[in-house]
DNA sequence: AATAATTTTGAGCAATGATTCAATATTCGG
DNA sequence: CCGAATATTGAATCATTGCTCAAAATTATT
């Protein structure tokens, strides 16, 4: 009974307790990124997910109560990864503001171009989870964009953003534009090298926000 | 037999022809778009459009072959219309460039926010569509693509905008933020005051492409 | 009014695929 | 190797819903 300890009372009855296999958990998940990205969540059949996942049918409900947490589970774990990523960028002060914005917006980049298949999902249904879920569907996605607005709220603080523009409306409008470029770009790679949509992105969004282009 | 003419011939065996009644192919067109906003394509149900189009389940079969079908007669219309106003406005010769411009945007959103169900179903939908349909899903939309590709280049070529913007690029960039914007604005209006809204995407996209603010 | 043609109807068929759960397999401490 | 606890399995269940089609209703013609 190596396992005693005089915390026991907090540990799970924890002999005889036998350890999972491997990582079915996420193997799950991985699968499912897979093929909601190849077939949309609908259209996408928990057998098939089973099947890549290299797991029964019975598993997969062993660790996900529905199908539709398996789609709220790969959010949060996206929009977690972002959040911490941005929050350890937002109150950098060895960055200029442009900078900091340009971070930002690798940032993001970064992170859907490395998580394609999971871009893609995003891209297709995020929306409609949005609008079901009418009130925050995702803490993290929330908090990402709160972050998100503070930087945008800064800029325009240090006057480097143009005052004018609707903060709310500028991030859909950044987020809008990313959405459908990333997901074009995993799509068709060929068409949409990277390099060039990140520097399109770039030039775009911000000689569209910078007080420098005014009339 | 008062129908009978010349040009009999060309009419349907015009006598016993019984008219049908009210227009049951429009009804379920929009009721249909009012279910795939609210609900989603998905889980829009055939007996809820039948119930809001005041038309039996076999009606909609009689007008339209299923369900898919109905949503690609949703897309063709609304395509078709950007098509024929983007189409009067490309040949335009009284127009500068940045006008022709302003004046795109002007059309493209006064469409969507006088069809604010279809704007959220296009939303929702085109990106899946797109995929499943890899070769033009819709003769209008790849036209009216075209055209607006015409009027970017149309501007490059005149040095009016940028000419190191990419312009498949610029073209989901604009039509990306377009949706999100758009979409947002049809969920919650009050948010998203029209005008302003309408204000920020010319500024943002046009101070992006514009030549003049060039570091 | 009778007939014929067309339109409308909606109960029920059929297919689909998410989910369950009783049975089986695996692991572990002893 | 045993027994207890946990993990895995996948055939069977169950609910859902798109779609069909035989019957009923409507309209036009004579």
């Amino acid at each position: 009974m190596s396992n005693d300890s005089i915390f026991g009372f907090l540990t799970f009855n924890s002999f005889t307790m036998r350890k999972k296999e491997g990582n079915k958990e996420e193997d799950i998940l991985k699968a499912s990124i897979e093929v909601f990205a190849q077939s949309g969540f609908y259209d996408a059949k928990i057998s098939k997910i089973a099947e890549l996942a290299n797991v029964s049918i019975g598993s997969i409900y062993v660790y996900y109560k529905n199908k539709d947490d398996i789609l709220n589970k790969i959010f949060e774990k996206i929009w977690g990864s972002l959040y911490n990523n941005l929050d350890s960028l937002v109150n950098r002060s060895d960055l200029t503001m442009v900078e900091k914005y340009d971070a930002m917006i690798d940032m993001i980049f970064d992170t859907f171009t490395e998580n394609s298949a999971t871009a893609i999902v995003i891209a297709h249904e995020q929306q409609r989870l949005l609008l079901r879920n009418k009130e925050s569907f995702t803490e993290y996605y929330d908090k990402f964009v709160g972050l998100g607005e503070k930087i945008v709220k800064e800029g325009i603080k240090k006057k480097i953003f143009n005052p004018n523009i609707d903060v709310n409306i500028f991030r859909h409008f950044l987020l809008g534009a990313f959405r459908d470029l990333i997901t074009s770009w995993a799509v068709v790679p060929d068409e949409f090298p990277l390099n060039l949509v990140r520097r399109n992105i770039k030039f775009l969004s911000k000689y569209g926000i910078l007080n420098h282009n005014q009339e």
